[in-house]
DNA sequence: ATCTCTTACGGGATTCGTAAGGATG
DNA sequence: CATCCTTACGAATCCCGTAAGAGAT
């Protein structure tokens, strides 16, 4: 099993054709047609139907498998960019936006990692969840931390250790930003 | 990047020692030993601390990596059983368990199912959340579908596209089982 | 001196690309 | 006959194992 016959195979899945995929992939067409057939083998499931149609379409077994292949080559990718940056954002800023109620797990933990890496900054907002929502989209904030998630593509949400939060300051101006160096 | 160097560094992470780690993936430790330095290579990060110890430590990213690593790989292992399971499955029997609320969805999703997999039966269990848990944790059922996701090591919890639910039942008796071979 | 990681080198396996063979519309 | 997938074969690449070197306790 190996990355590269799962990236063959989701092109492949996506492209319909073999020639194609290839075309894609920078590859010829055989090394692609025997790397499919080798994926299949090692499995054991068949992934493709090729009946006499000229588009290669998925199996059911190939839909569930190209499902998870694809899940996991963006985690594999998030996971490598996520180390990478995390090298250089040493010295970086990360900007991340919470509602009101959050702010003392995100204090709290802003606390923690600075004492990771003395040289991150960051670089607090607040504001309501509709407002972070459009914050994280423009990708003007890294992350935002709230009680009620948002459920829009590229955007994932993880749920955190519970913590009790005190109201502390009656929410009077929720529109407004503020910008924290340390 | 490859699935192999992935296993090689989660391996030298938990022995701590590259040495032993070849031991137990059976290979000696000159090729691990290079394979590890081409994955740092290739991320362009260092993943282990190298100093004097005679254990090796994984740095801060490399912890992060490992986590991630860790996570790639489980999830790629579960998706080439899932489909393996799924061939075969097509005669086999499928256990999940539902609450008396949910089982609009689920009945409709064992009707798609079977007409894709005539020869998989199913085993359909009712209960209470609570029940489901432990039902679920013993492997007595496969999977269990319920408005209240438990949270628990072992136990993923995916969200389903909202349906209308409507009790049509009174819950008389939650504790029965029901079986239903169609 | 012992343990561990790194570098050097040769044999073996895997993969790619080009070329030829089938199958389908 | 045109398009696509598959099989066959030779060349390059990559990986592993053995052997030797370097560093640390």
């Amino acid at each position: 099993m190996d990355i590269r016959q799962l990236k063959y195979f989701v092109t492949i899945a996506e492209e319909g054709k073999i020639t194609a995929a290839a075309k894609q992939l920078h590859i010829a067409q055989p090394p692609l047609s025997r790397q499919l057939k080798q994926l299949e083998e090692e499995l054991g499931v068949v992934l493709f139907d090729r009946n006499k149609k000229k588009n290669l379409t998925l199996t059911y077994e190939g839909e569930v498998f190209y499902k998870r292949a694809k899940d996991i080559l963006h985690k594999l990718r998030d996971s490598i960019l996520e180390v990478q940056e995390l090298r250089e954002e040493v010295a970086g800023t990360l900007a991340v936006g919470s509602t009101i109620y959050c702010a003392a797990l995100l204090l709290s933990k802003v606390s923690q990692i600075r004492e990771k890496h003395p040289n991150l900054m960051f670089n607090i907002w607040e504001g309501e969840p509709s407002r972070l929502h459009k914050l994280l989209e423009n990708r003007q904030i890294d992350a935002a931390i709230t009680t009620t998630p948002f459920y829009s593509k590229n955007i994932e949400s993880k749920s955190l250790p519970d913590i009790p939060c005190k109201l502390v300051l009656p929410g009077i101006n929720h529109t407004a930003s503020a910008e924290m160096p340390t």
